[in-house]
DNA sequence: CGTCCAGGTCTAC
DNA sequence: GGTAGACCTGGACGC
């Protein structure tokens, strides 16, 4: 099926900066392949799990597949509105390119760059990004590799073994995986018991991490959706800085080990106090946080646009 | 082989 | 409310 690049203002899409807009959108259940350029992602649907992949299409167009099997007229309406939300092509970014046209910093995101990849679910995110605290990349990798592998659903055609093909894990799942399981085989350390008291009040239904989506309650203020992600176990200010960034919710800025130093370098200084970071951005008003990463990750793409 | 530190957070002052 | 110290893990460094 075909889906248009075009966000809710009428807005041009940049499906490449798209798919490299962020590190979470190559982290399963996710898989971007930035030479062909596809996005590959297994879904969860209502009553099954699919593999998808999302690819340029005509002029203007998204093409989006199926794995296997062809799905029946109402898992194909179910299947395009979550590739909406994966893609984030319902955000209206038109407000914000009117402020970036005037920064010659920041021009040349109207062009098309600023959607960053969603994942399925608040939970899935918010896992994700405990999984990105205090350790190195190859480590979020790992864990979040073994959760989808060993805790995820299969799609039709997923391969024996391996994280590729799998849906990213229900909070169900994850609450009745043992200890030992990710001490053992996520490799989470301390962070074992976060996820499986995070998963655990997601599964009893104590915490409802899906109304802190922008889409699922606008209303809701981001001093509140703060307030309530930093109650959650392993969620502190850079980790509520970054969920409320693939939330739609740009007004704070992730400030942490990678982003310090690349803005400092992007700046030709040694160090930049937090502070001062803030104020650059702060002009951007609710979409600071997204001007501040589109900032430090305009060299993901090159300008001939290949990653 | 020991120390440091990666896309920090929690607890105890 | 603001600030040390501890914390799993493993790859990168210095010695």
């Amino acid at each position: 099926m075909d889906i248009e690049l075009r966000g809710a203002g009428g807005e041009p899409v940049d499906l490449l900066r798209t798919f490299v807009s962020h590190g979470v959108a190559d982290l399963p259940p996710l898989f971007v392949d930035a030479r062909r350029p596809s996005l590959t992602v297994t879904l969860r649907l209502r009553r099954s799990v699919r593999t998808v992949v999302v690819a340029p299409g005509r002029e203007g167009f998204a093409v989006v597949t199926v794995k296997r099997s062809e799905p029946p007229a109402e898992m194909r309406g179910e299947i395009e509105r979550e590739i909406r939300r994966v893609l984030r092509l319902d955000e209206d970014l038109s407000e914000f390119y009117g402020m970036a046209a005037d920064d010659p910093m920041l021009s040349w995101v109207t062009r098309g760059a600023g959607r960053l990849i969603r994942s399925q679910s608040v939970f899935e995110e918010t896992v994700k990004t405990v999984c990105t605290t205090n350790c190195a990349w190859s480590a979020t990798e790992k864990m979040v590799g073994a959760l989808v592998e060993h805790l995820g659903t299969r799609a039709p055609g997923a391969p024996a073994s391996g994280a590729a093909g799998r849906a990213f894990p229900t909070a169900r799942a994850m609450a009745d995986a043992g200890e030992e399981f990710y001490r053992a085989v996520a490799k989470a350390g301390y962070r074992g018991a976060y996820l499986r008291a995070l998963a655990e009040g997601v599964a009893a239904g104590d915490t409802d991490l899906e109304e802190l989506d922008r889409d699922a309650s606008p209303a809701l203020p981001d001093d509140e959706v703060e307030r309530r992600l930093l109650r959650l176990p392993g969620v502190g200010p850079y980790a509520a800085a970054h969920v409320m960034m693939m939330l739609g919710r740009y007004s704070r800025l992730v400030l942490d080990s990678w982003t310090r130093p690349k803005v400092a370098s992007l700046l030709g200084r040694d160090t930049v106090p937090d502070a001062e970071i803030r104020g650059r951005f702060q002009p951007y008003g609710r979409y600071a946080g997204l001007a501040f990463w589109l900032f430090l990750t305009r060299d993901w793409v090159d300008e001939e646009g290949s990653a």
